[in-house]
DNA sequence: GGTAGATCGCTT
DNA sequence: AGCGATCTACCC
């Protein structure tokens, strides 16, 4: 049967034009035309012609006839996506609310969707020739002699054309008669780069019973080619990666793929050389530094199964593999697994989709693992697979201490620094070791807390913490938008230090230059590592020991490996621990975790000081006792208590203006809507209240939540209400993002 | 998003 | 009535 209509969706990244729209299918593409093919269609009034996706064929058509255009040709030789694809982006849309055509682009490498970098290529069609020369015309009979003629019947547009001259309309006259074929596809052959040499590889090395049990079973699931989550939790240096490695060559044994997802950061060199020194060049990568083209080729290898493992952050999920045999999430906590993007989809729920789809274990592996993801496997969700030893022998735990930045104060030290800080220092300094001084400033958020008591200043009904705004001298609670007068002392002990927080790292480059002067410093920060190529000549200085102290943020946290470091301060343990995020206690437990795993690399005894005005907060004790567990049993509680995730799952709406007035009528108008749709359906609204950052370059940001313990129902609701309300005001930009990592 | 046709409001 | 500016519906 004639399948003569093609559903379309077309790839404008708009809700407007998010739907399905059918197509006719002329006579001589009804034999190439394909489902997960790009094809390009006349859309609106003019005509023009843009790309769309074809997701279905089908020999009836619900639209009157007389309304439908026809497909004007086929943009790549082969589909791009499958139906499990499909099916997956359209779950995407459901859930997180983004257009189908976006949630579709994620399966196609960039480089596919760039017009300007392919280039047209032409075939010949079997039976072509048979046709006769009577019909057409002698320049194309022409055409077709000389593409014929060319080895495999086909070859670049452009230069056939050259050879034997032939107008457009016959080109499209011979394509919709179904004699040629044209589309588009990367120039040139795989970048060298991709090419590198395969010397010997290196043998598995030997496990312990934890690793060889973890592997055991998921080699056991992949066998078994069922669907199974695994959370694989190990302490720093138990040997996660090892146990990856040995579970991805069980999949390969079985012939099949394997993708391991990384957070970009840690993406370092040495993990890449790692895996090609163990699986040679059946080993893909994929980073921000590739190009579009090695990007391009990548995937034309995996889909070639010429590549059997693919590394990388987020977007080396939509490998196109045809035979998954295992996912693994390295560092599952991570919040770059969240994309920013539209559509805001985290790593982690498309990888269970994935291996639901494919019938494949899911392992997720962190030492400090997400309070959701464990709290699936307490449940029973997903299977616990621990590491509790170090494989590496000589690497110890480095001792951790707290000090009480309260008593400091009442003996008279008004430093940024306490004495035991600046001792350690001194020694350090003396003893030719280095130190690393760590800032965990993040946003700009400021709490409000007492120098004397440690007390903070919380919003009576979230109970987080105030957001102290300089410019109105007010405090807002970021979380439902209440505001409080600021206070002349604190409401515990009555004492006058009461004031907000922020101290930045030129503060303490400052302090640390004056104490020391004689010490090499070096700081590392968004403002000091901009441009290109400051970042690694800043750690080439510290690793070549030509500076002796590290002052640093975020970014000095995560997988940095300087051996000689002995002694790492945490300036303000509490400064992330006091947001309005929800997320905070666990980001800071997370934070100081891996920061504490920066001392004592090599043989060295590694010193830990953390530096808070609340040494007894359970977040803060439960890293000095590094104890995860303990972490987690708190912190469930608390969000039990606070109905947060994974109780329930939150709807941030980010609301836009280039004026504030308008903005804050409208949130509440908004608001007003929400409630009217909701509130008797179970949805909790909190809001509206001013973003953290309440502007960025001119643009005011104000937002509002709304929580429901079902996630495609808030969507749903959300999406609705989002769209009702823009039918009328399109005065405001509002961006929706499910369970947000970061809460504006 | 882009376009066309409808509607508004100000000019002559 | 005449004409640009703004609004609204629709795109297979």
């Amino acid at each position: 049967m004639a399948r003569q209509f093609a559903q379309v969706i077309v790839n404008l990244h708009h809700q407007k034009v998010d739907q399905i729209y059918t197509y006719r299918v002329p006579e001589g593409l009804q034999s190439t035309l394909e489902e997960g093919m790009m094809a390009e269609v006349p859309f609106g009034p003019r005509n023009h012609m843009i790309e769309g996706f074809v997701i279905g064929l089908s020999s009836d058509c619900a639209v009157p006839e007389e309304k439908l255009k026809s497909v004007r040709r086929i943009l790549r030789q082969e589909p791009v996506f499958t139906k499990n694809n499909l099916a997956l982006a359209q779950r995407m849309k459901e859930e997180l609310g983004a257009p189908l055509s976006s949630c579709l682009e994620l399966f196609v490498p960039r480089l596919l969707m760039q017009e300007e970098k392919l280039v047209d290529m032409v075939e010949v069609l079997p039976g072509a020739g048979k046709m006769g020369a009577a019909k057409p015309g002698l320049r194309q009979q022409g055409f077709l002699d000389a593409l014929a003629a060319l080895p495999g019947g086909k070859g670049k547009l452009k230069e056939i054309r050259k050879a034997s001259p032939i107008t457009g309309a016959s080109l499209d006259s011979l394509q919709v008669q179904g004699r040629i074929r044209i589309w588009k596809e990367p120039e040139g052959d795989p970048p060298a780069t991709l090419l590198y040499e395969e010397g010997e590889l290196e043998r598995p090395r030997e496990l312990n019973e934890e690793q060889q049990k973890a592997v055991d079973a998921i080699a056991a699931s992949i066998q078994k080619g069922q669907k199974e989550t695994f959370l694989l939790h190990g302490v720093t240096g138990s040997g996660k990666t090892e146990v990856y490695m040995q579970a991805i060559d069980h999949a390969m044994r079985a012939d099949k793929q394997a993708i391991l997802l990384v957070p970009e950061i840690s993406l370092t060199p040495q993990l890449v050389q790692v895996f090609r020194r163990r699986f040679g060049r059946r080993a893909g990568v994929t980073h921000s530094r590739m190009t579009d083209q090695e990007r391009a080729w990548q995937w034309k290898l995996a889909k070639e199964n010429r590549i059997q493992v693919m590394i990388g952050p987020r977007s080396a999920l939509f490998t196109p593999f045809s035979k998954l045999g295992l996912i693994v999430l390295d560092e599952e906590h991570e919040t770059t697994y969240k994309s920013e993007q539209t559509p805001r989809y985290h790593a982690r729920d498309i990888a269970s989709a994935m291996a639901e789809q494919a019938g494949c274990p899911l392992v997720l592996g962190s030492a400090t693992p997400a309070v959701e993801t464990y709290y699936r496997a307490q449940q029973g969700e997903y299977t616990l697979l621990q590491l509790t030893k170090r494989a590496v022998e000589k690497a110890r735990m480095p001792k951790i201490t707290t000090v009480d930045m309260r008593q400091e104060m009442a003996e008279g030290n008004m430093s940024i620094f306490c004495r035991r800080l600046q001792q350690g220092i001194r020694e350090r300094l003396a003893r030719g070791e280095q130190v690393i001084l760590f800032l965990n400033r993040k946003g700009h958020s400021t709490f409000v807390n007492c120098r004397s008591c440690g007390f903070v200043l919380k919003c009576p009904r979230c109970y987080l913490p105030y957001t102290w705004h300089k410019d109105t001298r007010r405090l807002i609670c970021h979380h439902c938008g209440k505001e409080a007068e600021m206070v002349a002392s604190c409401p515990q002990c009555g004492s006058s230090y009461i004031k907000y927080f922020g101290a930045g790292t030129q503060r303490v480059e400052e302090e640390v230059q004056r104490l020391f002067p004689q010490a090499r410093i070096l700081r590392m920060d968004m403002n000091t590592t901009g441009r290109k190529g400051a970042y690694e000549a800043a750690y080439h200085t510290f690793q070549n020991r030509d500076a002796d102290i590290l002052v640093g943020t975020q970014m000095i946290a995560k997988g940095l490996d300087f051996p000689y470091v002995t002694l790492v301060g945490v300036v303000a343990a509490d400064m992330t621990l006091y947001s309005s995020d929800y997320h905070s206690t666990e980001r800071t437990f997370q934070l100081l975790t891996q920061v504490a795993g920066r001392a004592g690399r090599a043989g060295l005894e590694g010193e830990v000081l953390l530096q808070t005005y609340s040494p007894d907060h359970y977040c803060i004790e439960d890293v000095v006792k590094q104890d995860y567990k303990a972490f987690y049993a708190n912190e469930i509680t608390a969000r039990k208590l606070l109905n947060c995730p994974p109780f329930t799952h939150i709807l941030q709406f980010l609301l836009t203006s280039l004026q504030e007035d308008q903005l804050i009528q409208c949130a509440r108008d908004f608001y007003q809507l929400l409630e009217r749709y909701g509130k008797r359906r179970g949805f909790q609204l909190l809001g509206p209240s001013p973003a953290s950052t309440a502007r960025i370059n001119n643009v005011f940001r104000w937002k509002i939540l709304v929580k429901h313990p079902d996630a495609a129902r808030l969507t749903a609701y959300g999406h609705y209400c989002q769209e009702q309300y823009q039918k009328k005001n399109a005065k405001i930009g509002i961006q929706m993002d499910l369970d947000p990592v970061t809460m504006f």
